[in-house]
DNA sequence: CTTCATATGTTCGACATCGTACATAAGTAA
DNA sequence: TTACTTATGTACGATGTCGAACATATGAAG
């Protein structure tokens, strides 16, 4: 039923203690997530936290009138479900799949009964959530201060970071719904930047052709998180 | 040297048991707060945690620019330094004194190893944490889909559930650096806000009037906050 | 009382995004 | 092929905030 599932996949499960990664082994998924699958529901309790491997998880904030905006991104870098051993059993925000593929999934009170009484582990998960609450204040400020060109391009750069490869499966659509603006704003930006030569799109698949334009055109914003993830977690990301 | 501290003055030493709240009296220090004082600057070390009594304190990101946004409040609610226990050593945002008033400080060292030792501390803590972080990203969306006047109207009533009373000390210009918006903007929004009856300021002095009519004017986003700290804080908030 | 700094009020055009409506193009299924 | 769905492109006025300039009012210091 089970498939086997390597340690290195996923950047916090890699720095687990050996003794950790014993225990947790055999209680490990690995499943497939697909684009757009929920995790998480508002207001819903979490039965599993998830450690990306090769997928990309939006953490989305919605309105009571439809309206949303993403307020983190998680890869293989993290972990989605910091709510659960944060003390709060629900989640705020809603965790949508992003970019479809791998994923290692952990029973909830495995998680939190792990978070309590291995050191290690608590305190790899607080750093990470550090990270995380980093990404989400710059976000704020972010929607606040700056264009949607630049908020474009912070949004592409941080998933090409937890991507292999330059090539995202995206629709302008969904870009709208996590960045909280309207399809028509996107097409535009999108339009900008492709006339730049700096990404080509068509029908939902992004190419990134040049990434250092993308990071020339883009706010503080992208470098501030990277590098507080880079400072957080110096032996986990390895890019 | 140091005033006695009394565990009511802040509803997270209020929650502390018997044992610690012992341990920790020595170490406490009662200190005032003034306004605009800053207590940690971005990307600084930080030397203390504080435990606002009346006083409360803003958590600020700052861009390069110089141009800024409020990202939460804190009150008698909760500490300030919460980067401290979740590994970070330093803060990404700069925490400044928006409310003169009483506050308890704690050294940084003392509170990194009663986190570390005492269970119901580190339990306390993160509770409160995951309520600060439902504050910071509805923030975020607030910042991308609602208008100045509902912000203000929020603003407002997060500062009055921090204060004895429904008085306000803080200019237009000081409320604008907050919201992340032109002084002018705040000076028509209080403006239509004073016309409708809702508040009276005069100088930088504020008198809440109608404090339902706010909230009724604010958007859901202060509902939500509100009700995430009475969830996950519920015997420490009594309003 | 006078002077001065501070706080607030008002107006102007500029600009980005919004909401809406509709056009075009690319893939899919019959 | 044809029909249909999905994705993207474009245009319009409306709206909210910005940036800047300037006017007024209040409180404090001399």
């Amino acid at each position: 039923m089970r498939t086997a599932v390597i340690q290195s996949s996923n950047h916090l499960l890699a720095a687990l203690p050996a003794n950790e990664w014993l225990r947790w082994q055999s209680e490990l998924e690995l499943i497939d997530l697909k684009l757009g699958q929920v995790l998480y529901e508002s207001g819903g309790k979490m039965q599993h936290v998830y450690f990306p491997v090769d997928a990309i998880v939006s953490l989305l904030f919605v309105l009571e009138n439809g309206a949303s905006a993403e307020i983190a991104v998680v890869g293989n870098e993290g972990i989605v479900g910091v709510s659960l051993f944060m003390g709060g059993e629900t989640t705020p925000s809603r965790a949508v799949v992003q970019s479809a593929g791998k994923c290692v999934r952990l029973n909830a009170q495995t998680l939190k009964s792990e978070f309590k009484n291995s050191l290690p582990v608590m305190h790899l998960l607080l750093r990470y959530t550090q990270a995380l609450l980093t990404q989400m204040t710059q976000t704020a400020v972010c929607n606040r201060h700056h264009s949607l060109d630049q908020q474009l391009c912070r949004w592409l750069l941080l998933s090409m970071d937890r991507l292999t490869g330059t090539h995202l499966v995206m629709t302008q659509e969904l870009i709208a719904n996590m960045l909280g603006v309207r399809r028509e704003g996107v097409t535009e930006a999108a339009g900008r930047l492709q006339k730049a030569g700096l990404i080509s799109y068509a029908r939902g698949k992004i190419d990134v052709i040049d990434r250092a334009g993308l990071e020339a055109r883009t706010c503080e914003c992208y470098g501030v998180v990277k590098k507080e993830y880079d400072r957080l977690l110096p032996d986990l990301i390895a890019m």
